[in-house]
DNA sequence: GGTATTTTTTTCGGCGTCCGCAATAAATAA
DNA sequence: TTATTTATTGCGGACGCCGAAAAAAATACC
């Protein structure tokens, strides 16, 4: 069962909460933080001062020019940008994409590459990805703090301690190991994190006053994908990244979907089925690769006519809600995000998953259901990873005799 | 943000630590808790000095004759029973029922009460509780510590901060605040608990080796209900008590339930749907209460001959795999226990269910998904009641200076 | 301009908790 | 009877947190 709390294990987590809420607020003063730790102030300035000294947090004089109060003026309190970086590495279709952030979370470097992860073959796909991360990490014109994390994002279903891709829409290769992989190159902790999870963290991170403890982020790409947090924490299976909400069944025996079952919400609501629907394919047919352009014209011509185009995305919206719908009767509603090209036509789908929703037990108050829109999802990714291995680092470096989480946990920080 | 840790609340946990191997592990030595909890023996030493002294814990002599071991042989501790009480409160349909339970978990006393729930007004209903509760409070014959905590169980929908029935299939009334009511009434800490949660609860104390970390209690009964445990800890939703697998849709505009939607996996599997299917009645047809006497006389017949009923229960079956298949999209597979009444039937249900599960994303290791059956879901509701009300007096007892939780809180404790 | 006031941050003494090690206790093996 | 093994307790030391007081750094007021 649960271990109990040595002695020192107090010093280790207290300073974990101030760098957690220096990271959090911006640049709190000392007195801030010892509001919202609850600690007192005696013990914020004993650790915050050992931080400075260990070069992990810095005083930002560049507070603002009068304080217009009256007192001693609060002295803000701010990562110091050269204590660490991590480094960020994004695969997605036919796209790898490497940053290099300092600790501070402002990105240092970049680099993107095009390839055809359709085709290529297992070493050459992770003979790419280590090349590109070796060039970041080598580059002679960064003078960051050495690369303390990387954390890798794929689309596609992970294991539950972050260390496996198990399978990928992007490649026909399944259990790569890519956080063993990157660790056994370059010596970094590493982690392999899921696509829509990662949204997730970041939208947490970038609007935490709308996604706070509990939320949904939503896919409409290709595939239809979802990050779940639950209670502030992100939500994953038991044994894999979990959270397949595209693979929840909509219709028993109903359309082919791209896993090669059926009736599946993704076989209704992927780019791929709406694309089959509004063309007059066969609900058997296998789906197809969509452009994002062709998408967009599909919702274009949606929005000009009544027509199948219109109904193709009336019956996404439809799957989507009967899924949300019985999601909700499972964890009750949240606020959802909706990410990706589709998400871009979420005009056209919201009236029918408002009205499959409203049928289901968890649309008892659809009306207060209330949905977002972002049509670009690899900003927030990469977002995502950023913070999940900037997270790990406060873990790590506040934690010099803490277990010997050397990344083989990868416990949920969210 | 998540609070510091105070030094003071330092033995307040260790001290928790220390009960909770206790309650866990029955008659564990100093030695074995120190290795449970990971703190070192000098501290177990003085925590449970101090136990002892305050009367919690006693040291059982009773321990085996012969220690077979060299060396000095380990003091087993217990749980002392006179510590204090807790009372549960299991209200089901027509069956109103009370135990107090010392504070080792043994059942001291009990009253069982047959009552028209459906029809009862409100005053009545909740006077009959108030009434059975003073009734065995105020037992001359009882010599057991104060009664320190009451929990409350019902089927339906309670809030998450198990304090509200919200919803009760028991009742036409809703919206009843049962733990404050008892609360009021008695000056003990009460809560109101879902009754599946409460048989997940249970589950996790009965059989620690199959129900550990991750496991689904399904309730077959009238309505379908769940308790779900993820990573250790009941689920509930983020409103609601949640996990209402039951209204989950299975198909879109289907047959009629009696949360008056259509589709949804209780229109099917549910006692009054497996009836109303093998009896030819119409998917529309309002649903009827079934006796538990005419469930098992239909098993029978299903069992002997082909026809309707043994179809009925194959559509059960079939409703609750694609259920189940869904959710393990969500959570991945885990072990499942069904209980309730058709439950006994499990044998005409489980080949459709494993069939549907099949079909679906969470079927990929269908076979070593693995279901047990238990009939009777009353006394496991009850000890998940006695279970989580002491472990509630567990937390109390020894954080006398703690945070102010007199039961307003209800955190997952599980 | 100098002093009072306000607010933040640091310092210091005290208390409580845990750990390691040594001592003690209680059994079996020789 | 003595040696050995194992469990538990006692003691000294280190560490962490808190509260109160002091110090620091600004504005407000006269």
């Amino acid at each position: 069962m649960s271990v109990g709390i040595r002695h020192d294990d107090l010093r280790r987590r207290n300073r974990a909460m101030v760098i957690s809420a220096v990271r959090r607020a911006g640049q709190p003063s000392r007195t801030e933080i010892a509001a919202t730790t609850g600690l007192s102030h005696s013990t914020i300035s004993a650790i915050s001062a050992d931080l400075i000294q260990e070069g992990i947090l810095s005083e930002s004089k560049a507070t603002e020019p009068t304080a217009l109060k009256r007192g001693r003026p609060q002295i803000g309190l701010a990562l110091n940008p050269e204590a660490a970086a991590v480094l960020t590495v994004v695969l997605s279709l036919n796209f790898l994409s490497v940053a290099v952030i300092d600790y501070a979370g402002q990105v240092v470097a970049e680099e993107q590459l095009r390839l055809d992860t359709l085709v290529m073959p297992r070493d050459e796909l992770i003979g790419e990805c280590l090349a590109i991360v070796r060039r970041r990490l080598h580059d002679p014109d960064l003078d960051v703090g050495s690369v303390a994390r990387i954390a890798m994002g794929i689309q596609g279903i992970t294991d539950t301690h972050s260390r496996v891709m198990l399978w990928s829409p992007i490649t026909p290769l399944t259990d790569i190991p890519f956080a063993d992989i990157l660790e056994k190159e370059f010596g970094i902790p590493a982690t392999m994190e899921n696509d829509c999870n990662m949204m997730a963290v970041a939208l947490q991170w970038r609007d935490p006053e709308r996604y706070r403890d509990d939320f949904i982020a939503i896919l409409l790409s290709h595939g239809i994908g979802m990050g779940l947090v639950l209670k502030g924490a992100l939500f994953t299976g038991t044994h894999s990244s979990g959270g397949e909400f595209g693979h929840m069944i909509h219709r028993p025996g109903g359309a082919l979907c791209r896993c090669g079952r059926r009736g599946c919400v993704e076989a209704y609501a992927g780019n791929y089925a709406i694309w089959r629907s509004a063309m007059g394919i066969s609900e058997d047919a296998a789906p197809t690769d969509v452009g994002d352009a062709d998408m967009r014209a599909l919702a274009a011509k949606a929005r000009q006519q009544d027509g199948p185009e219109r109904e193709a995305y009336r019956r996404a919206g439809e799957a989507l809600g009967f899924g949300l719908g019985s999601l909700f009767a499972l964890i009750d509603p949240a606020p959802v995000a909706m990410v990706g090209v589709s998400a871009a036509a979420f005009d056209l789908i919201e009236p029918a998953l408002r009205e499959a929703i409203a049928q289901t037990a968890g649309g008892q108050h659809s009306e207060s259901i209330s949905f977002d829109t972002e049509p670009n999802e690899l900003p927030l990714i990469r977002e995502g990873c950023a913070m999940r291995a900037l997270t790990f680092v406060d873990q790590e470096i506040f934690a010099p005799g803490g277990q010997a989480r050397t990344g083989t946990v990868g416990k949920n920080v969210a």
